[in-house]
DNA sequence: CCGCATCCGGGGCGATACTG
DNA sequence: CAGTATCGCCCCGGATGCGG
């Protein structure tokens, strides 16, 4: 990116992370984890292979990720954030953070969606609220893979994956989903939208924030 | 901005946002308050006047400023940020501590600057330790325009201007003014590059952050 | 199949000129 | 003062090719 030519930290950062489709692969970055090309490619629909080419050079160079060569056998790279590229969270959990309410409309026709990206709301609204009790895990199926939350130390984590024996299974659309995770939609609500849930409907409201947080 | 047309809350975040020069529009509201079209020319340098009107049409259309018509007798429009757009504090805070490390190699040749861009690392950084005491002001002397700080309820805060009787006068270039307000710099070493400190240097010590934050 | 490089059309961007 | 108009250029997006 060209810079802004200013000397100020906001201006330095985004002559690093201003670029187009820069945030969105430090997202799937944050998300996935270590990453091979392809992956990183399968998590951002709509990017130019080229392009993603180029911004991992730029990001390489600015010292944001490293690109490691895997051992011979797998002729593959593999890109990892640094501790700077980690230091990026608290931006783009503040940027989610004030994007959750364009979802609250849906998907736009043509939108595309990955489950993982519904991590990020997850883990910013869910808590443990009773982290005494046992941990209990919740499958959510909202697409092909399956994610689940599991509670640990009064927080919640989700990942893509199943649970052995879930406590609760929810299902439904994205966009049903989110707002049963963000609060916004009451079970009620929600089953008249679709929503499926199997099990204990007590490990749901466990984790759910207590009052709608305000968009 | 093409949208990403992915359903997340970071890209739909983005689709508003991500935009060449918006976040810094965004900057300038925040540090100025309700601006006039040419306030925010001249915090921008380097911006082309068409892509500061279309950026502002685009964040109008978007809700996140609002547009003004002063009265008759001034013909000229007063942008604000609405509410979402206040909102967005959150975001550039982050993203503008990320970028504070970047300030430390000092300005690129050619890099513009304005004293109240420094607002930022300033309220990010200091904090009055000895809030009990009477109120203190500091007076930064940094390039054309003077910059005063002020210790209120524990906090410090900083907007352009002068102090009626500064307990503290601080000059020298922004990137040591900036090591200073950091902790990253000590004042022997500020001193050794160009600081001059006038005053209580006591006023001083009290604002500053105890350790130098971890950049 | 993985990880790009190349090519090309269109549009966003940057600089300057101009207008009410 | 507050923008609009214009124009060249480069970046982006989409498709294709290609070595390992």
């Amino acid at each position: 990116m060209r810079s802004y030519g200013q000397y100020c930290a906001l201006a330095k950062a985004l002559d690093v992370v201003g670029d187009r489709w820069t945030m969105l692969i430090v997202r799937e970055l944050l998300l996935r984890g270590p990453s091979r090309y392809t992956d990183l490619r399968n998590g951002l629909p709509g990017i130019a292979t080229n392009l993603l080419a180029e911004r991992l050079r730029d990001l390489e160079r600015a010292g944001v990720i490293t690109r490691e060569q895997a051992p011979p056998p797998i002729a593959t790279n593999i890109f990892r954030l640094t501790e700077r590229g980690e230091a990026l969270r608290p931006v783009l959990d503040a940027l989610g953070r004030w994007g959750v309410p364009y979802m609250e409309e849906g998907p736009a026709p043509g939108d595309e969606f990955r489950e993982r990206w519904l991590a990020w709301p997850a883990e910013l609204f869910l808590e443990d609220r009773e982290p005494e009790l046992p941990p209990v895990a919740i499958e959510l199926w909202v697409g092909e893979e399956p994610m689940v939350l599991r509670t640990a130390g009064g927080e919640v984590h989700a990942q893509v994956g199943r649970a052995e024996r879930p406590d609760a299974v929810l299902r439904g659309t994205p966009h049903v989903i989110l707002g049963v995770l963000s609060g916004q939609l009451e079970l009620d609500q929600a089953r008249e939208r679709g929503l499926v849930l199997e099990g204990d409907e007590r490990a749901l409201e466990r984790v759910q924030p207590q009052a709608a947080p305000a968009l």
